[in-house]
DNA sequence: ACTGAAAGCAGTTTCAC
DNA sequence: GTGAAACTGCTTTCAGT
């Protein structure tokens, strides 16, 4: 469990604000929330040194790249199989987006992103028979939503 | 299906190093990918119109938060149950971080982020108390991995 | 389409209070 | 936490290739 960290209502609110817009300067945000900006600077440095925000990043929308089909596997692996080894031989296909290991029966849920049905029946196969997989179930993502 | 969009290798390379920094600057850039900063700017512009880079966001780790758990949980629902109530039920739970509807036996895949075991008995109760829903099964997330 | 330079401006950062 | 000042450096534009 990591550090717990002191944020207030005020530090909930910059990091809503930088949820939805990543590049939202520390100017306008103190508007915002009623401080100056050498503040809010001091808040948004002390939130990224304590590890509460541990980056930037852009949003892009996969399927514009081609890339409209998302799908979960859900995978089981033989008993003697680790941790390190189920998430190391997943990530390295390159549609896998995420490894969550889970407790219960299933051992891991793999996030895949791919081009078309062709291309999942694929990328389901390989994750089949890499290392020790025992069995998959596949979920196709039909529609999402998403927080903020 | 969205209009397809051409995206070189280098739009790529933009957009990868924007996903690992959503902050660098198109000088920062430009030198990366081997073009001047006036092409880079036109570049991320384009991307931008085109709805392939649909925001900025800032990466928090919710665990510094005091939101230490994650899971999935696989919601059925009765059969007359629509797409879009499925969706608008669980969206509106605050713990809810995603809902993916899913082809299959299943018909939802809902992401939490909860503070602890408590909350989330608490959560799913009120998830198989909301709308039509027939049965979940949950899944804690032991550990993760995401891609960049 | 990309370059390079110049202008202008905005955001960051610091410091005294 | 404030407010202002100084600085930095990024964005944006434009003529030219």
């Amino acid at each position: 469990m990591p550090a717990a960290v002191d944020v207030d209502d005020i530090d909930h609110a910059l990091l809503r604000l930088l949820g939805v817009d990543g590049r939202r300067t520390f100017a306008d945000m103190a508007g915002t929330v009623g401080l100056s900006t050498a503040a809010v600077k001091r808040r948004v440095d002390r939130l990224r040194e304590a590890g509460v925000i541990t980056g930037f990043t852009v949003q892009v929308d996969h399927a514009r790249l081609g890339w409209g089909v998302e799908a979960f596997s859900e995978v089981r692996y033989a008993g003697s199989t680790n941790v390190t080894e189920i998430v190391e031989t997943a990530s390295r296909q390159p549609e896998v987006q995420a490894v969550y290991t889970v407790a219960g029966d299933l051992d891991a849920l793999v996030q895949v992103r791919v081009r078309d049905l062709d291309h999942l029946q694929e990328v389901v196969d390989r994750l089949r028979r890499t290392g020790t997989v025992t069995g998959t179930r596949t979920l196709m993502v039909l529609g999402r939503w998403t927080r903020s």
